[in-house]
DNA sequence: AGCACGCCGACT
DNA sequence: GTCGGCGTGCTC
């Protein structure tokens, strides 16, 4: 006869703590999946067992029965452990972190096992004879592997230094010595060519791909060959973070620093974290590689938490692309009024007429609107947060999303006294339109959100142009994803401003790696490629560092600015959003969540509450939503988490809510 | 959340 | 008397 401790199958906050049964089967297991009478009803619920005692330290007044044990599903100890983790890291209910690591299916009726990818043909793979840089990137890791011992990696490496062979490899090793591996994509659909490497490698009876477009008995077929050991290899999006496999090895991160890896939906966790945290239990490595790290994850590498291996030369060694950083402040001056500046222009006609391809990016961000000079390219900023604010039509104002100050927008420039100061943002739609009209004579392709949406439209339209078919692909941030064409002899950036003045304090960040990247699309092949990059903000470090293939002049002057300021990764940002129909009372509430931390934490951590504040998405569904912002400095995390869980706990057991609250630690966008 | 308990007014 | 309205409190 066992005490054990469960979390209640219920999808609600009051109920979101460890109820105590009796349990007549001693082989019950910490992780077991249980049925247990719950409430007045008695009614059956399925619960998880995070605790178990053979006595109880005071006496439960009606302790019920455990029913029964499930014997197909039970989570392993360190996947117990990793949800009272999140539960404490993420602020959500342990159900929440429960339900990331089992299926969401159930087991099939027929019987019959569904198992994608196991018909078809792949291309046989052998591993590559490695680069002296690869081949000590595989090296740096394998002691770890051999001696079982905790690290992370992050691999820096320019776009085609190979990182993926570098991923098999380890991979391969680590499966030698019979542990598992799981490889973490940003977006699995846009990832095709990396699974079929994978496949033609390792072959697909010891690989599990998890990804979106699996039917609910599919998952749960996968997640039944991962839990019974039959697979050596999980390849999945963040939410295979979870995979049930015992015995992990490495967990490699791909892209590391693609927002992706943030959950923006409960629990709204962040896949590094999680992969770190289930790798420390492991005693495994992680990988995080990318051509562009994130300026937290090189900054933990700069403290020496994540150990640092560069990669400098591409494989097919290729150099890397010319960047021309293009004025457009000058094609205005010029009177040049249309989206596309004189070298752009020729340049297109010249790589056109070689029959090479060219990229047209846009990285048409957001809907915020910044204010800007045309003449000299100054945009209005927020004197204390450094991030660019938003324009709104109704009083002709300029608003912080980070602090809520406004400032009227000025008819003349202040810095240079043009009259061209207005408000940019969309607009650049009209670029398909425009370049049909110049190149009548090429076919133009456009791949975005809404082109994509349609299923297997991605593909057609990608497949198209690696034919040969288009001339001229034009695409948001997509086309700038690991995509591989050899035909690309010029990427052309439309407009380098849109994702720089992104009111949001990654938007450097942001334009650097979309600007690397989109770079990373040309000259693929045997050819140098080029790449013009058009703006007003022509010196700005970010382009500049961008343009220069100089990754540590970018970190070193946005780290800086990140230190003055106080932003990550010298902080944590907590995003609070409390919304309602009335607006007045989502206000109220949300200045009451304000009062009640200051309150808690200490008059003196007032200073790093910002807010109330209408939510740059002020309503969404009816409801109404305003925020409050948080800098967590280090080693308060533990303490502000503790203060905001006890907030929640407390709006959730008043009864006639009709508000709600929604904590995001890091949120990946503000918008 | 969901469900039972209970205290009150309205109706056979 | 007793039916059912919903406000209140608890779920091992």
């Amino acid at each position: 006869m066992k005490y054990v401790n469960v979390v209640i199958d219920n999808n609600t906050d009051h109920t979101d703590n460890l109820y105590t049964y009796l349990c007549e089967d001693d082989n019950v297991k910490v992780g077991n999946k249980v049925y247990v009478p719950f409430a007045r009803g008695n009614r059956i619920r399925e619960a998880y067992v995070f605790q178990i005692a053979d006595r109880l330290t005071e006496e439960i007044k009606g302790i019920k029965t455990i029913e029964g044990i499930d014997p197909e599903i039970s989570l392993d100890e360190d996947a117990v452990a990793t949800c009272v983790w999140m539960k404490r890291q993420y602020l959500c209910r342990y159900i929440d972190a429960i339900k990331c690591f089992t299926p969401a299916g159930s087991s099939s009726k027929r019987g019959r096992i569904r198992t994608p990818y196991q018909e078809a043909v792949y291309e046989q793979s052998v591993a590559k004879k490695l680069t002296g840089e690869q081949q000590e990137a595989v090296q740096a890791v394998r002691p770890y592997l051999k001696g079982r011992e905790h690290k992370v990696f992050l691999i820096h490496g320019v776009t085609s230094s190979g990182k993926t062979e570098i991923y098999m490899q380890v991979i391969a090793d680590c499966i030698n010595r019979g542990r598992a591996a799981i490889m973490l994509v940003p977006e699995i659909s846009l990832t095709p060519q990396t699974i079929d490497r994978f496949i033609g490698r390792f072959g697909a009876e010891q690989i599990a791909v998890l990804h979106s477009k699996l039917s609910m008995g599919e998952r749960y077929d996968e997640w039944m060959r991962i839990k019974k050991g039959k697979v050596k290899i999980v390849i999945g999006a963040r939410s295979a973070v979870f995979a049930p496999l015992s015995n992990i090895g490495v967990i490699v991160l791909d892209e590391e620093h693609e927002t992706t890896y943030k959950s923006d939906m409960t629990p709204k966790y962040d896949t590094i974290e999680v992969a770190v945290r289930r790798a420390k239990r492991n005693r495994a490595a992680v990988l995080l590689g990318s051509a562009t790290p994130s300026l937290v994850s090189a900054y933990k590498a700069e403290q020496g938490e994540y150990q640092r291996i560069i990669l400098t030369e591409r494989f097919n060694k290729t150099p890397l692309p010319d960047v021309e950083i293009i004025d457009m402040r000058e094609e205005l001056k010029n009177g040049n009024k249309s989206i596309f500046s004189v070298s752009l222009y020729q340049e297109m006609k010249r790589t056109l007429e070689e029959k090479k391809q060219v990229i047209l990016f846009l990285n048409r961000r957001g809907y915020a609107t910044f204010v800007s000079c045309r003449s000299c390219g100054y945009v209005m900023k927020c004197k204390e947060c450094g991030i660019s604010l938003t324009y709104h039509k109704s009083r002709n104002e300029a608003i912080c999303h980070f602090c809520g100050c406004r400032e009227r927008v000025p008819s003349v420039c202040p810095v240079c006294g043009g009259k061209y100061i207005r408000h940019f943002g969309t607009g650049t739609e009209k670029v398909e339109e425009v370049t049909k009209e110049i190149f009548p004579e090429y076919t133009v392709d456009r791949l975005d959100l809404d082109t994509a949406s349609k299923k297997g439209s991605i593909d057609k339209i990608l497949n198209s142009f690696r034919r040969g078919k288009t001339n001229i692909l034009i695409g948001t941030q997509l086309v700038a994803k690991g995509l591989d064409f050899s035909n690309v002899g010029l990427v052309g950036i439309i407009s380098a401003d849109v994702s720089l003045n992104v009111p949001d304090f990654r938007s450097s960040e942001r334009t650097f790696q979309l600007i690397t990247q989109a770079a990373g699309r040309a000259g693929r092949g045997s050819v140098k490629g080029k790449v013009l990059i058009q703006t007003y903000n022509p010196e700005h470090y970010s382009i500049v560092a961008a343009a220069e293939h100089d990754y540590a002049a970018f970190y070193r002057a946005e780290t800086m600015i990140r230190k003055q300021i106080g932003y990550p990764p010298f902080s944590d940002l907590i995003q609070i959003v409390l919304s309602s129909e009335k607006e007045q009372e989502a206000y109220e509430r949300c200045r009451q969540v304000a009062a009640d931390f200051i309150r808690d934490a200490g008059k003196s951590e007032e200073r790093y509450v910002f807010g109330p504040q209408a939510a740059p998405m002020n309503k969404i569904k009816g409801l109404y939503r305003y925020q409050l912002l948080i800098k967590c400095f280090p080693g308060k995390r533990k303490e502000y988490t503790n203060i905001l869980n006890e907030i929640k706990m407390g709006i959730n057991t008043d009864r006639g809510t009709k508000y709600f609250i929604s904590i995001d630690i890091n949120p990946y966008s503000f918008l």
